[in-house]
DNA sequence: GTCGCTGCAAAGTATTTGCATAGCC
DNA sequence: GGCTATGCAAATACTTTGCAGCGAC
């Protein structure tokens, strides 16, 4: 379990194959703009808005919608080859590691950054499906002052 | 430190007065408006929208406006008595557990319930100071499927 | 050849903003 | 009495929806 995969993976060929695989199970087509975006999200890097993901995905296919890239978003979500992320409140960031990871959310100025730490959830997802809660996934979420806004603060 | 406030206190006039200090403290006035929705927000329960504030607050006191409403919840966050929530990313909802504890999101009717365990997050923190994150609040957010939905689902 | 995906445009909705007024300090 | 918060209304922006045509399979 590579904790921080290495971007160009995500963006190969291999990956593209693994994602053709899942899109003809569904029934789904693979069409070009699912390949393009899927592959700009991944090599974008880091916690894209929707808006972020059509321009860098226009340079290389043009007349993509915005429609579609939302859609397609929520399907790679669904594929689980992205995650989505809400932020302080204002954006909604797309990150392109599936991997379990947390977040670091500056209330301030919004900012999201990624946090590797290791963090035992075991404790907290036994005591969810006790409450018949069918846990997936948990990450956390630090919300505090980002390293800028803590200096402008003060 | 309560893991779980009565509802009641959170609702006193003494936690009316503790608001009345701090808005002195800032500046600020001490308006019927701020008053009672602090008092609503507090014997609403939990997680509530906006516009389910409103509603509870208009029983009370009539013509509060929905900016207000949002604009005193927005200063409750900042003193600490309410908690803003990002549920499965179409609702933001406001909690009124001042104190530290996570939350289970369900992924498919977008329900949010309070999850009361014990996480060790510490080194999570230790972690996030050491990039220069002044942080301070963590939170797990497990996402997954509610009981009736995954019920559902079968 | 069929059926799903795309593109375009338009709608929907939650939240924010501006300004005059009322009311707390 | 000064200055802040409120109320009202309108605006903003993000995201979703409907429908016709194209294209993957």
């Amino acid at each position: 379990v590579n904790p921080k995969p290495d971007a160009s993976t995500a963006s190969t060929d291999e990956g593209e194959a693994l994602l053709a695989t899942a899109l003809r199970q569904r029934g789904g087509r693979v069409t070009p703009q699912r390949l393009v975006i899927r592959r700009v999200v991944g090599e974008l890097g880091r916690h894209v808005t929707a808006e972020e993901v059509h321009a860098a995905v226009s340079e290389r296919l043009p007349n993509v919608s915005l429609p579609t890239v939302y859609s397609t978003l929520e399907l790679l979500e669904e594929l689980g080859e992205v995650r989505k992320v809400h932020a302080g409140g204002d954006a909604v960031l797309y990150d392109p590691r599936p991997d379990d990871h947390h977040h670091l959310v500056c209330k301030s100025c919004g900012r999201v950054e990624d946090l590797d730490a290791a963090v035992d959830a075991a404790p907290a997802l036994r005591r969810a499906r006790r409450t018949g809660f069918s846990a997936e996934r948990a990450s956390l979420v630090v919300t505090g002052l980002c390293r800028d806004c803590a200096r402008r603060k003060r």
